[in-house]
DNA sequence: GCACGACATGTAGATATCCAGATATCCGGC
DNA sequence: GCCGGATATCTGGATATCTACATGTCGTGC
């Protein structure tokens, strides 16, 4: 026996956790609970650099938090579905600590609307 | 308008996603989600030096996930019951991810056996 | 009041993370 | 094949985090 605990395996968790914990994709997360967004959308409801904008979804898919669908010439992303029931439940979970809290929805609709249907510019 | 998405104050979830995604604090949540124990138990369990154990035990009670209670010589540490319904749901579901797993609550007996009932020698 | 044990805190070094700017890749239209 | 827009990756520097060791604090018993 290395350590005690050693049969419970943290290091996944910790993985989700950390991804999600920063503030920048904290926002990421909301703002996809809402629906699929392409990259810029999400640079623009940000009002972040695209690179930033893309590392930290990088991050994200890297952890599983988030699928990419590539349409042509833009990259939608959506929240992934998880193949493991606990942690798709804590997923909800924190999801749901922000959705429909006044604000998200609507500030997705101008953006969507603001940046035209299915494009970017 | 400062910022887009500005309404939605994801810091607090930050901070206590970022206290609990530490692999060492995962398996204090996880030791803790038993029930109430003191630091020289956590010490044993995890096999690391007082003063990490201390540490991390401080950044979990700073972030509101643990709540500490002296008895004499010995400050025992539970998970604290969360005032906010959603972070409660969320730290839940995160705990059932971990108990009922083989290993967590029978090591925790066997340490708390070996240290002896109520102490920590 | 002194000594000892349990716990907390200060400090320093190694490591990881975040951000901004420049550059590279990938795709669609010509 | 070339060009332009959308996205990804590379680079550097600033900042935060983790750990170990030493030291400080608090409470108990003599």
């Amino acid at each position: 026996m290395l350590s005690p605990l050693a049969e419970v395996d943290v290091r996944p968790w910790s993985r989700l956790l950390r991804a999600v914990a920063d503030e920048t994709r904290l926002r990421i997360v909301a703002l996809l609970a809402e629906g699929e967004l392409c990259v810029c959308h999400v640079e623009a409801a940000l009002a972040l650099p695209q690179p930033t904008v893309s590392r930290h979804l990088g991050v994200l898919r890297a952890a599983g938090v988030v699928d990419a669908r590539r349409d042509g010439t833009w990259v939608y992303y959506r929240l992934a579905p998880q193949p493991r029931p606990e942690v798709q439940a804590v997923l909800d979970e924190l999801v749901r600590g922000f959705v429909g809290r006044r604000g998200v929805k609507s500030e997705l609709v101008r953006i969507k609307k603001r940046t035209g249907p299915g494009a970017c510019d």
